[in-house]
DNA sequence: AGGCTGTCCATTGTCGACAGTCAACAGCAA
DNA sequence: TTGCTGTTGACTGTCGACAATGGACAGCCT
């Protein structure tokens, strides 16, 4: 056979099958936040058994997508705002991190695989198509970890992309009409990672994602105290 | 019944409590580093079906004690130097931002807790009883994630716990006779804290974590070139 | 009525069995 | 001998069934 053949196909396992499946229908409001998933119900539907059933409901909760309440089963994840600003401080703490590595490295022109991504936001943006401007703006976080290295700090990242798409499906809707303030945002932290200054990097990570949650908790009433917090999932007709 | 009464028990689950004895045996060295874990043979040993095990294995893979050869099974990790550099610039990344949220909050006086993880450093030290010493080291930068306020990310950390575990002793094996250095290092990461200066506390926690990992993968041929790394946790005969 | 107890139902927790895969080995052809 | 192909075990992947649990509701006692 011939040497540079075939792409090696990866038989993707129930489990990956049925994980990937439950996160798309999550994303898309299929599954409204605070929903049950019923290990039974969902094994019936996707006609498999229990058990790859209950090893992806163990992917989604590490992703944050689902959570568990022992000996009840699992449910859509509803976050409060105070998770929301977790999940951001989090991320500042990666992405800094990530920024920091390729900075002490010492070669700036790295960053200029953001200035792609950061291209792609700007067309899609004056497109209107706001699902590819949510994958450009992942794709910008996810290649300035990638930039840094770190396999481990990627794997971290790309753990919270789930969740990271809701939320940022989440910020758009809050933005409303234009979606240049966070075109600027991010032109700007692309330069501040420039700069090669350590600390002014650092600084624009934080206050870009200290913006960001804020934005996204802005203006809603519900809080943790209620136990109800509010929704970190697009809220859509339960469907099916 | 009395309000204040009976402590709660927690019906620990079988996955639990299989991941748990995993982790120990793993950290005893029963299981050595690269070995196999076999589902069935584990099942068998404590007499329960290999569905929790089969759990409890993921649990372990995503505590990064065990990885998957997909299709091959679990075995028990074996470190390349580049991975524990990786894991150490993750804790960097984790502790340096959780100063930054103490120190952002403005109370320094928060960080007394870490005063008592010192002391106990420093005691364990002088009575030889590293198992201790390794708990003591573990609670100092527990404490500062939970200092930090943010929950998921004390989490985040937990979940490393077993691997730090392992990695601490590895590094006190390879420091040999006295563990001063360490204390050392920790008392000046925590002065440099106390100074409530932004980018001293997150250089001093880069630096300790630079220092760490290189004492560990230091003075070791094997590389990840030859996909056998050198173990990451304590090889002991396998006992039993 | 108010509170406690027993029962029922929906679901998860656990199990044992069978099918599917992979690596290693043996056997055959060149 | 060298390289390819079929076979064999040892395990993992998946399944369907049963046991255990927790919550809700009905009924009883006070």
């Amino acid at each position: 056979m011939d040497a540079r053949s075939l792409p090696a196909i990866t038989r993707s396992s129930l489990v990956d099958a049925t994980a990937g499946l439950l996160r798309e229908r999550i994303l898309e409001g299929v599954f409204p936040p605070g929903s049950r998933l019923v290990e039974a119900d969902i094994a019936r539907q996707l006609r498999t058994s229990r058990g790859p059933v209950r090893e992806a409901l163990a992917m989604l909760r590490a992703e944050g997508l689902a959570r568990e309440e022992p000996g009840r089963g699992s449910y859509v994840s509803v976050l409060s705002r105070r998770e929301v600003e977790e999940i951001y401080e989090i991320r500042a703490a990666l992405e800094s991190a990530a920024a920091l590595l390729v900075i002490e490295r010492g070669n700036l022109g790295e960053f200029a695989t953001l200035d792609v991504a950061l291209a792609e936001m700007r067309r899609t943006a004056k497109l209107g198509d706001r699902a590819a401007f949510v994958n450009a703006d992942l794709s910008l976080h996810g290649e300035l970890c990638r930039l840094s290295g770190n396999e481990r700090l990627y794997q971290a990242w790309e753990a919270q992309v789930g969740l990271l798409r809701a939320l940022i499906r989440l910020e758009i809707t809050r933005l409303g009409a234009t979606l240049d303030p966070l075109i600027v945002q991010h032109e700007n932290l692309v330069a501040e990672l420039r700069s090669g200054d350590l600390e002014r990097a650092t600084r624009a990570c934080w206050a870009l994602f200290r913006d960001t949650s804020r934005r996204i908790t802005e203006g809603r009433a519900e809080d943790g105290v209620t136990g109800a917090g509010f929704a970190g999932l697009m809220e859509l007709p339960p469907g099916r």
